[in-house]
DNA sequence: TCTGTTAGCTAATGGCATTAGCCTTAGGGC
DNA sequence: GCCCTAAGGCTAATGCCATTAGCTAACAGA
């Protein structure tokens, strides 16, 4: 190795800071660079370019949300538990909007193991309903589209409106109980 | 007025174009200038900038987006016309993925009036539920929430496993309703 | 002490947005 | 039918960014 305070762990640290500060639109290479310090071809030593700079920044953020929400669900079941999730990931993207905007969604390699750690923590916060197999997979898409959906618009300043979001919240997450717990079909 | 076939709304359309056939990152103003056979800096006689451009392409998906929820609601209300309004906004999304990417949340100057009247809509599909005040508020934010998250996640690839979407998305819907009929706080 | 690895550097390339300033032509008023 | 203005197009230039190539020096292990 070489003197470098420098590794691709930090690389991330750095760029995490400038979206967090100035938005995933300032998230450049040269920003990174200025930040540590450093030339900006330097960064590739690190990283091997800004697609996947971004694609770890995205599974970082996916890894924090993750452990947000098996915090949410510990030790919790049932209302309790999925209140406490939406809860935890609501206030997760409401404290960091810009880091949350920079979440990806779109399955890449990178990102493919922290997603699927996340889906298993609401699938646990989802186990006291009871449901199997194929319901189970709705209702943990349902779920994310839910918390996904609110938390984008939230983070975009999409409500304009004074009425209290977090009244809002509670109607979604009400809807979701309430949708699980109602039987279909009539 | 001088020669041209060129103007702001067919710039627009050009826009449009890219990005339905190469995505929302491939919109730039020398692909839509390459399109319209002039040199970039022409654009300029119709479009501000690069963020206008995108601002009126946003504008426009909007536009066609009220258009199709108009539609679902007219003539129908309750149960139906809420899954009517929900159908017809998953299967634009599903049938213009780039498009409905290419939607900004973000209030501009802009979008702001299409989107009072997309919200309007909404309104509209939720009145049966006899909605007053500040409830109607929650109601069309969760509402707007639940469709825009799972088109968002469904567009960009995030489900990924076999089970039917349809599915899923019958049981956001579900979801929805019976949130709405369902009295809240024990 | 010597050597190989490797983090860093500079230089160069090419794409893009944007601005400035020029040229041409269409179209309305006469 | 003619002129004159304004609109729409052009080229040139600037600056930012990502990326590649190739050089250099410091540190680790022998």
């Amino acid at each position: 190795m070489a003197r470098a305070a420098l590794s691709p762990d930090a690389v991330v640290g750095l760029a995490l800071r400038i979206v967090d500060e100035e938005g995933p639109d300032a998230l450049t290479l040269a920003a990174v660079a200025g930040r540590a310090g450093v030339a900006t071809p330097s960064l590739y030593k690190h990283v091997r370019n800004l697609a996947e700079l971004r694609a770890l920044v995205s599974e970082r953020v996916m890894g924090e949300l993750t452990e947000i929400a098996s915090e949410a669900v510990l030790g919790r079941s049932g209302d309790e538990a999925l209140r406490a999730l939406m809860d935890g990931w609501r206030s997760y993207a409401a404290r960091h909007p810009h880091r949350y905007s920079a979440l990806i969604q779109a399955p890449r390699p990178e990102t493919a193991e922290a997603g699927e750690r996340l889906v298993g923590v609401i699938l646990a916060a989802l186990r006291a309903y009871g449901l199997e197999g194929s319901a189970a997979i709705h209702a943990v898409r349902c779920l994310r589209a839910a918390m996904h959906g609110f938390a984008v618009l939230e983070s975009a300043g999409a409500f304009q409106l004074a009425e209290d979001l977090g009244e809002s919240y509670a109607l979604l997450a009400h809807m979701v109980v309430s949708g699980l717990r109602t039987p279909r079909e009539p």
